[in-house]
DNA sequence: CCCATGAACATTGCTTGCTATGTAGTGTAG
DNA sequence: CTACACTACATAGCAAGCAATGTTCATGGG
């Protein structure tokens, strides 16, 4: 008979990947009526956090790749949720803007954000929820290559 | 002088997304050399459980959206690593079969899932993984639509 | 039997992530 | 000053996720 052992269903990291999914599709449906899409939020929190950052420095804080942000800040700029202007001590980079447009929003998304969070964890313990997100840290310190490898 | 606080650093959400991506790149390099792409390889522990599913099934085991799952699969065919046969009763549906090559390389795949598994969670007690892989499942259960919403 | 409804899969078009590579500006060694 | 290396950002190309829609087949009611 030979039966399979159900790996997948019990695999840790098949199951994270669930759970980001549902989250995204969470998010993605409270944020639309807002004109916002899921790979924005991050980028978003992070400006509401400190305004007019280089695409350099919002990347080694929002933990993307180079030119998957570049991508997003065009479709933020399309958007009209941020404007970029150029750094005069150096032609190369540009500093990233909210607009009046993502400062009205602010409140509304951060309350969503808030709110997907809670939901998702009803049910745990503040004990099981900071366990949690401890559990979390430490798989991503296993998991992220050390700093000459990236 | 008003700060900002640091919410996405503590979102959960942010958290898991930011887990999944790490998770996907320790996965891509190491099945890269297989000729495996990551978003293949739910499906293939799929089919390695079980042969001959059709795309409906897969989709509703792996949890993914049925364009995603078609697109899945025909890169999967392109690839070699499968092969369908239309089903005679069901002129709509076909089956999905495992090629010989990729039951030569199951056994690496599985041992490299494992293996990325152990070393997130290294550093972490079994109780601790226990508790993380229930808390999981309650969050999924959390942010998944009731049936009907779907 | 025929039609309407629904199911299974394909297609389109978008976002978001990545790697690899190009381009232009900075800065430093000589 | 010039050449070289490095940095910041852009671009190309791909994978993988989604919603919305189209097409084909199956099936049940009349």
């Amino acid at each position: 008979m030979s039966e399979k052992l159900p790996f997948r269903r019990v695999s840790l990291g098949y199951q994270v990947n669930h759970l980001a999914r549902v989250f995204e599709a969470a998010l993605r449906t409270q944020i639309a009526p807002f004109g916002v899409a899921p790979g924005q939020f991050p980028a978003l929190l992070c400006l509401f956090e400190e305004d007019g950052l280089t695409q350099a420095e919002m990347c080694s804080r929002v933990q993307i790749a180079q030119p998957t942000m570049a991508h997003t800040l065009r479709r933020m700029e399309r958007d009209g949720l941020v404007t970029r202007t150029p750094v005069p001590e150096d032609g190369r980079s540009s500093r990233t803007w909210l607009t009046d447009h993502a400062r009205e929003i602010e409140d509304d998304l951060v309350r969503i954000g808030r709110g997907i969070n809670a939901s998702a964890v009803t049910g745990l313990s503040e004990a099981e929820v900071e366990a949690l997100l401890t559990s979390i840290s430490v798989m991503i310190d296993n998991l992220t290559p050390p700093e000459g490898a990236r």
